[in-house]
DNA sequence: ATTATCTATAGATCTATAGATAATGC
DNA sequence: ATTATCTATAGATCTATAGATAATGC
């Protein structure tokens, strides 16, 4: 146990009286943290080593454990400060909106659009909705939007579980086909549009399916998934 | 390249005059397979060392070259083998119905009843899906089954490609939840249960959603998911 | 003096192969 | 004689730690 943990892990700025080996410290321990997002986003946990992580941080290999006890460690840090980070956005979003179709749709057009521009991002978010149970990932903020929507009366629900499963599998598909298809010369792009497929507009599209899936008609669904987005602030140093 | 495939690796009785020593082989090659599924079914691949296959299978470490070139290889021949037996099964369901509804409605029945009746076979199924690209693993067989229904037009889309994803996504979440729930004494059970969760007859409900994603009423969706299933015959000397 | 980093390395783990042993089939 | 298995091991890879070096802060 002899690694330090900085009181919020994610804040860039230090507050100004911060000396100057803790600020060193800190940097050291971010440029870990992003090698080893960008590795293990590309090849997950398992198949990358620690070296490889000090390597392209730039750092000495045994200062690793000046920061973190083992791979499952900072692999553990990477997945609680995506969630938070996503957590913060969807607590933002929650505040300044009040229907509960439209938090939930502004919610899934954040996380898939976000996921296209930076699909690092995307596979990390991918990986803690997948990782041990649902809900301590991305499940637990959708379930919390859910819910507001069925005691609001505006998702009228014969099955809660399985819209709960419909829509968690909805909007990771749609992650994964939305990063599929991202990049300009990807061959499931090409294969998607010999098929004739629409690729415009996913974000819009998934959150017009999800509320669908929880009740709303075809033309309300739509009306809400494309509603002006409001913008969102994001401060992750990670990213 | 030393090592012989057997000409149609997943038969079980062997042509009679098989010589003695081939069977052996087949036989030591079956049990590596064996003890390499249950391993990678809760472990991943990355999990699971060659060692500890061999082991379990209680076959000298060095045999394992006989049969497999590596980790990956063997991997991919549990994949292969899988998907195939899901694919034969499929191909049974789809000659012996007519209703495209109803083919993937028993589809999406026998997948999701079968892996809550033998999890490790649910796990691996999932490992295909989620594998490298969609289409190879259990997305082609879903992809030939809703083209069938808006050729003979039975599913009405107006976006097939979000339909798609979301029929995916929903049957994985479904596959997920299933065996989350299927153990008596999980703690996802009594989570489930104190929220009031229904968890009957999960298999009816996921075709029912599915079908109701593709265009049918809520009615229909249901008439069709419980109608009594036909027969499935396994072969499969794996599981 | 303290703290964070670095380099170097011991030990554990794992893969792939070589060569010996045992069984089969002619 | 051939074939499949086995045991034993060399070599590669990786983790975790020890001890040296450099920078900071008093």
């Amino acid at each position: 146990m002899s690694q330090t943990k900085t009181g919020s892990a994610a804040t860039t700025e230090a507050p100004a009286k911060e000396p100057r080996g803790a600020r060193r410290k800190r940097e050291t321990r971010q440029r870990l943290m992003k090698a080893a997002l960008e590795l293990m986003a590309a090849r997950g946990m398992d198949g990358v080593a620690i070296n490889e992580i000090t390597e392209a941080a730039d750092v000495g290999f045994g200062s690793f454990y000046n920061h973190f006890d083992s791979k499952e460690a900072i692999h553990a840090e990477l997945m609680r400060e995506v969630l938070n980070s996503f957590g913060e956005t969807m607590d933002h979003i929650s505040n300044n909106l009040e229907d509960p179709a439209e938090i939930l749709s502004t919610a899934v057009r954040y996380a898939v659009q976000r996921s296209a521009d930076n699909p690092v991002w995307g596979r990390f978010l991918i990986q803690t909705a997948l990782s041990a149970d649902i809900l301590s990932g991305l499940g637990q903020y959708m379930l919390r939007d859910i819910q507001r929507g069925i005691a609001s009366g505006r998702f009228k629900l014969k099955d809660p579980l399985m819209a709960f499963t419909s829509v968690g599998g909805t909007v990771i598909g749609a992650l994964t086909a939305q990063m599929e298809f991202a990049p300009a010369d990807s061959t499931a792009k090409k294969v998607a549009q010999q098929l004739g497929l629409n690729l415009e507009n996913i974000p819009e599209r998934t959150a017009s399916t999800v509320l669908q899936i929880l009740g709303l008609t075809n033309e309300q669904a739509d009306e809400v998934a494309h509603r002006p987005l409001p913008p969102v602030e994001l401060r992750d140093s990670l990213f």
